[in-house]
DNA sequence: ACAGTAACCTGTTTGC
DNA sequence: TGCAAACAGGTTACTG
């Protein structure tokens, strides 16, 4: 489900009702997410309040004075703001609970995770790897043609490979490449820099859009107030095979590049 | 060192 | 209609 603008949607949401705000309890009701919550998460959140809500990549931090409370939506996940008395229904596997609301994780596939740490957050193991973020100055086309040196295989790959630049998954980098022109299935050496750069622009504009919208909303996807994101309906060739490219008119293909459905015009991409 | 892919889960859709 | 297989927005850990 969700990619760098759900995430960014959710944090946008989530941020003025917290920061500041004290936890009173902690629920855990199901532990066993991708990694296990920690077990005593209760202890250490209880009391705490919130310094600030931050992302990185996919990942939402809650920074606390003694540590950081790093959340991530795997597939499935999303955060919603609800009530305390609000019955929990399946799946809601977390509630920080505030004095005048709860933060609820509900993650059907449980690919999502709930960890702690005391140390600097971006020295964690899963933050410490990442490659730039898209929407800064830091990611641009020259980093992308560096990093497509000694590289085969499709671009499609590498932009979605999290060392190289993170936030993009399966719906943005078809969008993506669908924007620069460039086949999803064209080698890494086989793009002239020039092209890198647009496509490079092509992510930054997909994925501002697309935070600009709250987000897609597939199946799942809901923001903080349960409702859904716009983003759907502006998609030009994610979840549209057969369908004519918005530009030329061909039908849309769909294939799958290292296991995930991907889409483009066969005409325009190449 | 790198690229490809199996695995983690549940729910929904597709195909026979 | 019913059942099984395929598939779904992510990412790690493994294999070769």
């Amino acid at each position: 489900m969700p990619e760098l603008p759900e995430v960014e949607t959710t944090r946008r949401g989530i941020a003025p009702h917290i920061e500041g705000a004290r936890i009173k309890r902690v629920v855990v009701r199901e532990s066993r997410l991708r990694w296990p919550v920690p077990p005593r998460l209760r202890e250490l959140l209880q009391g705490e309040h919130i310094v600030r809500v931050a992302r990185r990549a996919k990942y939402l931090l809650l920074a606390t004075p003694s540590g950081t409370l790093i959340i991530h939506l795997g597939m499935s996940g999303s955060l919603r703001l609800v009530d305390s008395a609000l019955p929990p229904g399946k799946h809601d596997h977390l509630d920080l609970i505030f004095d005048h609301a709860a933060l609820r994780f509900h993650d059907p596939r449980r690919f999502g995770a709930i960890l702690w740490t005391e140390d600097p957050v971006e020295n964690h193991p899963l933050l410490r790897e990442l490659g730039p973020e898209p929407l800064s100055g830091s990611f641009d086309g020259e980093r992308l043609c560096q990093r497509a040196r000694n590289r085969t295989g499709p671009v499609k790959s590498l932009i979605m490979d999290g060392r190289v630049v993170v936030g993009v998954g399966n719906i943005y980098a078809s969008e993506s490449l669908f924007l620069a022109g460039i086949h999803p299935l064209r080698s890494c050496g086989r793009i002239s820099g020039r092209r890198y750069q647009h496509l490079a622009g092509a992510i930054k504009e997909v994925l501002a859009a697309a935070v600009a919208a709250g987000g897609t909303t597939l199946r799942d996807f809901v923001r903080e107030d349960g409702k859904p994101g716009y983003f759907a309906q502006r998609l030009r060739v994610y979840g549209r095979e057969g369908k004519p490219c918005p530009v030329c008119g061909t039908p849309i293909k769909k294939r799958r590049i290292s296991q995930r459905s991907t889409f483009y015009c066969g005409q325009c991409q190449r």
